[in-house]
DNA sequence: TAGCAATTTAAGCGTTGACTTATATAAGGA
DNA sequence: TCCTTATATAAGTCAACGCTTAAATTGCTA
């Protein structure tokens, strides 16, 4: 499965940005899902499943608990792919300078949009 | 259907490489597309369907021919949603340098990777 | 060790999406 | 006007995906 097909779905998206704050348990995640999606807990297993089979994220178990974290590196990937498109808007930004407090931006993670 | 599923699809992706260097006629793009992917030209055609329909291109017609050209809106929203990721492996690069270097490969268009 | 909690895996089902072939539409040239 | 080229649309098929319910695993704790 391709990372564009991973990132196609709401849930593993929205997974994907509860993860971004840092860790969470499949439970917390769950918990999440089920109610902004309404799907049941099952459903929410399997898309953590896709995310780990892809390289999206990492587990690592405590007791019971599965503690999954994001890995990044097929988003870089995307990124990467990304980039050759990327000065058909650069030019539209404030060149040098906005792209660097982009970058600076970006490095201070979090972010609460799109 | 969401940007993300757009570029879930390989051809799709390969069509945008291909505007990415300018416009092109769905006849040039068919072309290439059958001999790399073995699919029929219809199929081609609905996959700029798709593309169309979902922002990613412009069509201008010349006379029967249609030609296509990248819009970049919808990358640009995905590298939006990216963004809030770019921290993870933005510490990586050698700050602010490298991202300064990026940008300008960025602007400078091209680029011939993944 | 019996049983509950956390999580994953299995099996089955409906929907969606990407093809195919066949056909329609529209522009250009003889 | 007729034929050819360029492109899109229609209809049908098949596989893949995401969900559900049910059951298996694994760890804790009484």
């Amino acid at each position: 499965m391709h990372a564009f097909d991973v990132l196609g779905d709401p849930v593993r998206r929205r997974i994907l940005e509860l993860l971004a704050d840092g860790e969470r348990a499949s439970g917390a995640i769950s918990e999440v899902i089920e109610r902004e999606f309404g799907i049941s807990q099952p459903a929410v297993s399997q898309h953590l499943k896709v995310l780990r089979d892809n390289g999206f994220t990492t587990v690592r178990a405590e007791g019971s608990r599965r503690l999954y974290a994001v890995d990044s590196a097929p988003l870089e990937e995307i990124d990467l792919w990304l980039g050759r498109f990327r000065g058909f808007w650069a030019g539209r930004l404030d060149a040098l300078g906005t792209e660097i407090a982009r970058g600076k931006r970006a490095r201070r993670a979090g972010g609460k949009d799109t």
